[in-house]
DNA sequence: TAAGATTGAGTCATCAATCTTT
DNA sequence: AAAGATTGATGACTCAATCTTA
């Protein structure tokens, strides 16, 4: 690793690293500030997709989480915030501006009131569909610069990793 | 792909989608989808390690561009806009906080009195550094789960999907 | 007129306190 | 009490408008 070239934003940032604080391990940095770097890009590209939609990000995540249940696309507040691992109060805006625009129903579950059941309208559930659809596109694409088997090892370190998250 | 075992919440997610959406091509979130929780719990990491520094995520940003630049460790406001993707009143919020903390100093630039210095302070010297250096130490025992290998593989190949966003 | 930084309005997030139902 | 959802205060972000200097 002596006269590679700087190709890259990240190779810059550890190449400095090193020359500022030789002591410390800064090579994880390879890995970890280019999940960050594409995760950012990734948010990016997601915001546009989505807005030809008329939709955000937030109110996409609890969209997609009711559209994959099973029906009658139908889930508690609660279970909607394990799903997208946001605070309680967070979600209960999320909900309400969900409502508002006809994209999903409130109720009080039957069995327990202090339950509120969300379900997805028909309306929000075709508005999901096409969003999904396109953002699949696009980011079929992207993903296309690495061929099949590249892909599948990529998706399998990224595995390990995330599940090494996990057990904390 | 047929008897699989589910081990994984993106695998979940992607088998809910197929179910709910066979024609829609969703093998890139077995990728993505990973990359994006990955950067979540790294979020979540960094917080907790710069709190023990009485840093933030984002005033850790700030430091660590200025810490990289060569001494006196002095940046432009606009440079630190570029090289941490915020906008210029972010930036500016940002520094206001740094100065107020004594980590940093903001001064005209001499050559033309548009521009605002940032410069590094000793304090935030000393501070940025360990943080840097715990931050470093815990992301070595996240990515230990990967053997040397496989470390090189999946930072060349996030090098690619990377490069490929960037061409856009 | 343009470049650079600042200000202010509006958005969505978190956290902690509260209300309701069990 | 305890569980679930809501409310309100606060924080950092973006965008657009403004101010200052070149």
């Amino acid at each position: 690793v002596t006269i590679d070239e700087v190709t890259d934003e990240v190779d810059s940032i550890v190449a400095g690293w090193r020359c500022v604080l030789p002591d410390v391990n800064v090579s994880p940095l390879q890995i970890l500030s280019r999940v960050t770097r594409l995760a950012k890009h990734l948010d990016r590209l997601r915001t546009d997709v989505f807005a030809h939609h008329e939709l955000e990000s937030w109110t996409f995540d609890v969209l997609s989480s009711l559209r994959r249940s099973s029906p009658p696309h139908e889930m508690s507040a609660g279970e909607l915030v394990t799903a997208t691992l946001v605070t309680s109060g967070t979600m209960t805006h999320r909900i309400d501006t969900l409502v508002e625009r006809g994209l999903a129903t409130r109720r009080a579950s039957p069995s327990d009131a202090r339950v509120v059941l969300v379900r997805l309208t028909p309306r929000g559930r075709r508005r999901v569909d096409a969003a999904l659809s396109e953002l699949a596109t696009r980011e079929e694409e992207l993903v296309s610069v690495l061929n099949g088997p590249h892909q599948e090892a990529l998706a399998e370190l990224l595995r390990s990793l995330l599940a090494s998250f996990a057990e904390r």
